[in-house]
DNA sequence: CCCGACTGTTCCGTTTACGGAACGGAAGCG
DNA sequence: CGCTTCCGTTCCGTAAACGGAACAGTCGGG
């Protein structure tokens, strides 16, 4: 893996946050060479460097080394998915997918078999889901449900690309 | 954070595979004392060592690293919550936990700052949770959603332990 | 036995990541 | 215009992480 992708990561998250580098490195209790160095890439740090860098952040390891590419991704015409996690419990398989919706397209999706439930939580955006013909609407941080044993649609409602996060559930026959 | 800690895990990991310390050095590269310190945690490892090894173990970094987030969110004797994404945009921070309750203990998170909010999905068990004076109970497949600027807690109702996702909303400020 | 092949640890020279200091550049202020 | 105070980068001596080799210990076979 590239140290340049965790360096860009590092940079991204600190002005996120608006500090500069040097207070950072004053605060994490490093050098602004070693600070600066890694966030080009230029060098290859240790584990302790890293530490304090991303508990200064407040942000967990796992924060610099999500890897998306590796994971199965669904496209469609609106709808981009990737699939976070996969739960098996007595009752039910989950799935839950971090979900992006295009704005200005409609996705129509098949039936899933009896039974079959979708839960989204809306993290940005305006979503309009569910059966294909009574769709509902959730803005940001709102929450839908619905059985999708009928054929749905996605749409992001406005001009703004949704984020959202999407759990189905399949119970065991 | 501990490195002998990872140490100890990844001796774990490789003992697991049945592999011997020479053979996994050879296979991710790196020379048999750096592996033999990195396990006795009497080394600082480097990003790039600890990157071979975990690539030949087929573990993700994260493996390596039991205790993920200490920071925005208090986790402790009956939740363990695992940080499965992390997700920025224009107006907040989103953090995607997976959490697993464990039955038969209440535990108490002291208050986030003003503005955040937790959503949360359940997948198994019944989950007892929200501001601590009035927490609010949702079955498998249901929804919760609170402003956890107070303090708030988390159960499982009944003796099953409960998996559910959580997000945290952080406005930007 | 004794040998070969293996285990994991320790020694050691080379490489390099480290922090402190010095650097040029960009604001903000009198 | 100076002067100060930040910003982020570069230079550099030191500390240490690196890989290769040598080490003792263990097992199994001839």
């Amino acid at each position: 893996m590239d140290p340049a992708v965790v360096g860009r990561r590092v940079r991204a998250l600190r002005e996120e946050q608006g500090i500069s580098l040097s207070t950072l490195a004053r605060l994490a209790g490093v050098g602004k060479a070693t600070l600066s160095g890694l966030e080009h890439g230029t060098r290859n740090p240790t584990l302790e460097t890293l530490w304090a860098v991303t508990a200064q952040l407040g942000v967990p390891f796992t924060a610099l080394l999500a890897e998306p590419a590796a994971e199965p991704t669904v496209h469609g015409t609106a709808v981009t998915a990737t699939l976070l996690e996969v739960f098996t419990d007595t009752d039910a398989t989950y799935e839950l997918y971090r979900m992006r919706v295009a704005p200005g397209v409609t996705q129509l999706s098949p039936a899933h078999a009896p039974g079959v439930t979708e839960h989204v939580t809306v993290f940005a955006g305006v979503l309009r889901t569910g059966p294909a013909d009574a769709p509902l609407t959730a803005p940001a941080g709102g929450h839908l449900r619905w059985v999708s044993d009928v054929p749905h649609s996605y749409a992001a409602v406005g001009d703004e690309e949704v984020a959202a996060s999407l759990l189905l559930r399949y119970p065991r026959r």
